[in-house]
DNA sequence: TTCGATATCCAAAACGTTTTGAATGCGTGA
DNA sequence: TCACGCATTCAAAACGTTTTGGATATCGAA
């Protein structure tokens, strides 16, 4: 491998002409700069990331914990992470260390990638409320970007939608063609988002006059999805529109809605939030599904970008992002049925 | 960060002395050696592992691509290798990088995650027949080992079962309950894991004197697994037993049989071979499913070893190993039915 | 006493880069 | 001619480790 020293013997430069004239250094003539860049391509030079690392004192890599649930049922959006936030890394010269949590502690895995002293940063990801990897993290001094936030004011670089928005919007529009009795089918509470779905849901209910009891917390299964619309759908004032958290839930919502002998749309409106992922789309269902649209992909590149302007100094002020979501109208939401 | 260079001073001995006592190096007297040790864990001494790896002239990263299927299938296998891999190779002091092949051409991760310049090494799994990463990366001269291997003599380090013999294996045991017609529900005989499982079907069935025409080969979806046994149940003389290539495959082939009106064991046999990955437990089966049993994970352990081995020196001749399999007998098998 | 062997230690080079501080050459204005 | 600024380049230090090639002290044997 080609190395600055043969660069510069070959055209009679000192390394340190060599290196800034390859970075970009003003101070370097516009004929030396071209003679170095052309040798350097010439010897198929590319710099010793090792070395660049030993005198930066940065290792250039950072880590990423994911978590596998018991039913695995991580996986889709953990790929759709991974895929986009390599490619994002790799863009900015840094690698990505992946770990396993398999349960139990949650910071565990962040003390033993830590041990090994190699890593820059963290991205963390599917944050609960008061997530104590923020606090582990923040206390050990290690730099971290979060997908989402653990609480209301972040004091740490993050990237995320507005969770709160996402009810408030679908509840608008719903209330907006009519609907009066409108359920929320959400994650388990414990998940920061779920939290902020919640919360952003009572609020858009009570400011429509609505009561915002309707709301379900649990596990994100398609057939947790559907007991519980089941169980909703046979109250005697059944709600005519429901709020999914996912396209999965609005699956078992939509499934249990045509088992219990109603359409959609007519007699029952259903929407969700769409992360955008690639086995289960929106545009698939029958009726195509409304919906609040904020593609996870979207947020890995600048997820990674923001890591690296962190480790790179810029501070967490500056390095935090709520993104606004889309509403795509289909067809699988439409007025209230009369007398409803 | 404490250095080698803290140590020292506060002992009064060179860095040369303080990195030789703590790696073990003979010509050290104990005293110092103990005194060394004592100051480096009261100082939280770690190596700094950049400046090792200029100095040995490697990353200390070893790469690993992982291909996502349309339909996510890799995913269950994939986590239990990763979970493995991370943790056995960090026992080794190495990193593991990932990267994520879309499909299309499949060297060219590799290929890009060549040109960033910091891996010492690959570990390859799911290989086809005559793989061509296998190819490309001998030509660029890059170490890797291979779970599995895609050809008949490898001259590459590698780790895997005799697929042959799971098929010779099963094949015997049924043929000695008194099958006569055995099926085998085949993976796609691209992959190097099902040509094996073929070729030692058909020879162990030409052993038995019986012919060997009931295989076939596809994609391990459930579904598609009961397609193809329903077919082979519907002919008029249907198979007595089935050897699956997955408890996956063995699901589907169960239900196609109780679809028919037939029970396991009395009417049909079927027998699988399982990597024993966490979702789908042979155990679990109803009758419990007779396996020949090869967990995924028992082979992480030794491809990190043997991946960490060879970029230390060791030749590939001594890094080949092919482990047999265990045959779990359990209720899913039985004697051939009377006049079958 | 002297020689050689042995045990123990150290100084310095090396890995390939970035960065600091200084040097060189050149033109310009006085 | 001198001083000065400017553009361009270089030598050397630094990062933290491993490793090479001595150096020093100690001891036993001649």
């Amino acid at each position: 491998m080609a190395t600055l020293k043969d660069i510069g013997a070959e055209l009679g430069l000192s390394v340190a002409t060599v290196s800034r004239a390859l970075n970009g250094f003003p101070e370097v003539s516009l004929k030396t700069r071209a003679k170095v860049r052309e040798t350097a391509d010439r010897l198929g030079y590319r710099p010793n990331r090792v070395a660049q690392r030993l005198v930066t004192g940065r290792s250039g890599m950072v880590g990423m914990v994911v978590k596998i649930k018991p039913d695995m049922s991580a996986d889709q959006t953990f790929f759709e992470m991974l895929t986009g936030l390599t490619a994002a890394l790799s863009a900015r010269e840094t690698d990505l260390v992946l770990a396993v949590d398999q349960g139990g502690d949650p910071v565990l895995p962040y003390r033993k990638l830590l041990e090994r002293g190699i890593l820059d940063g963290f991205i963390l990801n599917a944050p609960v409320t008061d997530d104590p990897r923020v606090s582990f993290l923040r206390e050990q001094g290690i730099p971290f970007v979060l997908h989402g936030r653990d609480r209301a004011t972040p004091d740490y670089p993050n990237f995320g939608i507005d969770n709160a928005a996402v009810s408030a919007t679908s509840v608008d529009m719903l209330a907006h063609l009519g609907h009066r009795r409108i359920a929320l089918i959400n994650g388990k509470l414990r998940h920061a988002y779920a939290a902020e779905r919640l919360e952003g849901f009572r609020a858009a209910m009570t400011r429509h006059g609505l009561a915002p009891d309707s709301a379900r917390n649990g596990a994100t299964f398609e057939s947790h999805a559907y007991t519980r619309a089941l169980e909703l759908l046979a109250q005697e004032d059944a709600p005519t529109a429901f709020i999914c958290a996912s396209t999965v839930i609005a699956a078992g919502v939509m499934r249990a809605v045509r088992d219990r002998g109603l359409s959609v749309p007519g007699d029952v409106s259903v929407m969700a939030h769409d992360d955008a992922l690639p086995l289960t789309r929106a545009i698939s269902f029958d009726p195509a599904l409304t919906v609040t649209r904020a593609p996870l992909r979207d947020a890995c590149e600048p997820l990674a970008n923001m890591l690296v302007d962190h480790l790179g100094g810029m501070p967490a002020g500056a390095l935090q992002v709520m993104m606004d979501v889309e509403l795509i109208v289909r067809g699988s939401t439409g007025p209230a049925p009369k007398g409803g």
